[in-house]
DNA sequence: TCAAAAATAGGGCAGATGTCGTATTCTTTA
DNA sequence: TAAAGAATACGACATCTGCCCTATTTTTGA
């Protein structure tokens, strides 16, 4: 099998480092263009609708590898895109997922692991270089597909409430009675009977638990 | 490096193939014991403190992997746990994954495709088979992400950010240095740390920036 | 290979917290 | 209207927490 690959990447000797890797592969890995920003990949796009795969950097003039990815993926839906960057913070691996990239590899992957993630990716699975699933995976863990735990009759008053929005933000009783206007006895009291109700003896337990059954 | 290996697998062809894919690097990766199912698995491992990683099956008698996964990375949250089967669909792995686990392999892996896996697990990042990454990022897609903070250089180190991970169970010094195998002065040593980062200044605000920052 | 960072460990202190009491006043509602 | 719940308030005590200090060993990165 042969594959038709781009990349679009702004730095020419970052680029000039993948064309040197992919160019170990030739007879599977066929390099065909390099776009300097987002723009001019998808300019490019049009008039060479035969490109398999994009190496795609985030950082680009002009049209980023985010935007870019979204508008190739709805223009040309068959084109698989695998991020190359340095940056693996979340903010840039989600918006790239959420975008439609099939891969996320870091700049300083091996030609291997540059061939094997192509490779997969054309066989119709994804890519990730194990920091990235990782935080991916963390993502996942915290997203919204959560099992609220519905109400086991678990009733707090206003004031309670009120008192628990407080605590969740770490302040402390002698702050909390201040805003509240009343004796910081009395919101140790509050905060005694809020454990109660909730069955628990700290905070934080209380805060988690609170958020667990949308008391907060 | 040298790693300690459980399996729990309940069909013990299937564990025999694991053990002997393991054998092939048994320099760095030493099977220790097999369990035959999550309640065997979990009693092994109260008697056997120096497990690193285990090959978790998903489907076995008594105890499921997940629920297993659940359970162990509460009580040894050090432990790493790969899931290794042959379910690959959605509700399995979306379960895997929000139960702590490390990565998800199928059953046809090779001997250097497990070997590959764990070492990336060890490592502190996760493992995925192309496949599995695929369905990982479709979930990740149309999953809903609640708004976060961009990363302002907050960089905690492995260790705080287990420590941090038990700080937002709720759990004291104390009861976290158990569970981490070290003195609870290290632990408060570990806080003092978190707190200068994060630049808060108690627990709850410490968990409540970490989630902001999707720290944790 | 050498310096920096991370992980480990302990001491001390002031103040915060969790958990008991007890008690008065005001609302809600059966 | 009487009882129950909510909100208020104070005291006491052991423990936990946040913050300061120092110090050694291990790991990492340049």
């Amino acid at each position: 099998m042969n594959y038709k690959i781009a990349i679009a990447e702004d730095n020419t000797f970052l680029a000039n480092a993948l064309i040197e890797k992919l160019s170990f592969f030739k007879e599977e890995l066929q390099y065909l263009f390099r776009a300097r920003d987002g723009k001019e990949l998808v300019e490019k796009l049009e008039n060479n609708q035969e490109i398999d795969l994009i190496l795609m950097d985030i950082k680009m003039p002009n049209m980023n590898g985010i935007e870019a990815t979204q508008i190739i993926k709805k223009r040309f839906p068959t084109i698989k895109i695998v991020m190359i960057t340095v940056f693996d913070d979340d903010e840039n691996i989600l918006q790239s997922i959420q975008s439609g990239a099939n891969g996320y590899l870091l700049k300083e992957a091996t030609a291997d692991e540059l061939h094997k993630g192509i490779l997969d990716v054309m066989k119709g699975g994804a890519t990730m270089t194990p920091s990235i699933a990782m935080k991916a995976l963390k993502i996942l863990q915290t997203a919204e597909v959560p099992q609220y735990v519905e109400n086991e009759n678990i009733k707090l008053s206003k004031r309670e409430k009120e008192v628990l929005e407080q605590l969740s933000k770490g302040l402390g009783y002698q702050v909390i009675a201040e805003k509240l206007f009343v004796s910081p006895s009395t919101i140790r009291k509050h905060i005694e009977n809020i454990y109660r109700k909730l069955q628990v003896h700290n905070k934080i337990e209380a805060v988690e638990k609170a958020r667990k059954h949308r008391l907060l």
